[in-house]
DNA sequence: CTTGGGACATGATCGCTATCATGTCCGACG
DNA sequence: CGTCGGACATGATAGCGATCATGTCCCAAG
């Protein structure tokens, strides 16, 4: 049982989700370019959208965890404007996307659900803009225990130090200031 | 005529937004803890959600301009957890929660349009997060341009500084740098 | 029990940006 | 035409975090 199970997102989809789609590290799921047929939903592992640029370089739009919809504006798109990466081993479950937009139109509850989602992910997303603008590591770390309540245990400090997008080093470092 | 009159959302909610709001620099729309009787919808000027933390200190949540909606997520919850504060002269307008809902209930095409319009911002967040994760000015810069295309006009570069979360003077010595 | 790997921890150095200071350019306005 | 304000521009300094190096702790596998 993974946690998404409980996923109210998850549980109004599920019926829908039919095809089961499992990645390597490295593999693609879509491409830029590619009509968008289906939507997808992750259930393990993650998938990176990203978007490579005129001048050769890659650009991460989005990184995309378990419980997550891969691409919500492609909903609305007839074609992918990035490129779905793995970067774990990775499973995935789609829908047709005419399905998915009839079952909303027929029902408007999914709508509001979708709608829900949506909101709490811009919710978070928008604090995370907030934090990053931040420009210590002091700052970000009180933003964070503030909205989170309190300082994540041992062994979940590497990927806190990736969410505020500093060092690991410079984290430690902050979180040793405090005992003192 | 301002820009969001063509907005699909504002064109879409238009007959609903039955009643106006003008607030002062520094007036407060609703307060954290108040009960979500009405969703807001900005106009003009700018509000800023802030939530103010335990420790004393505040923190920007969102920052709504013309064409945007307020705490989305809202829509969701019985009472606000952040205050909505103008920082321009701003008007707002306002449908009845249950009205709203009511709607979308009813005819599914204006949730669907509700969904578009969270998708792409949830979008645009999430392209800001990216930006924001890198560390130097010209990094964030080269982002952005391959994001909108092309560096705005002179006139424009104090906001966009302020986008990139970097000082003006690191921006302009950065595109001077880039002239030579 | 030993070994190995991953996270935690901390010191030293370097580079980048914030900040402050100063100055130029240009458009608005009386 | 003068002046006033805002944005653009650039130099100097200082602070903060990235990075590299080194080491400890702890758990799990053999």
């Amino acid at each position: 049982m993974i946690a998404i199970m409980s996923d109210e997102l998850y549980l109004t989809l599920r019926d829908l989700l039919r095809r089961k789609h499992e990645l390597e590290p490295g593999e693609a799921l879509f491409h830029q370019g590619d009509t968008v047929r289906r939507v997808y939903f992750v259930i393990k592992g993650t998938i990176h959208l990203v978007r490579h640029q005129a001048s050769g370089t890659s650009l991460v739009i989005q990184r995309a965890g378990a419980g997550q919809i891969i691409a919500e504006a492609s909903l609305f798109a007839t074609k992918y404007h990035c490129h779905a990466v793995a970067v774990l081993p990775t499973v995935v479950w789609s829908v047709a996307k005419s399905e998915l937009l009839g079952r909303i139109s027929a029902d408007p509850n999914i709508g509001l659900i979708f709608m829900k989602t949506l909101a709490h992910e811009l919710q978070h997303s928008r604090f995370q803009v907030e934090v990053l603008s931040m420009k210590t590591v002091a700052a970000r770390l009180d933003a964070w225990i503030e909205w989170n309540g309190e300082l994540p245990p041992k062994g979940e400090w590497v990927s806190l130090a990736a969410e505020l997008a500093v060092s690991p080093e410079a984290l430690y470092r902050e979180i040793g200031r405090r005992r003192a």
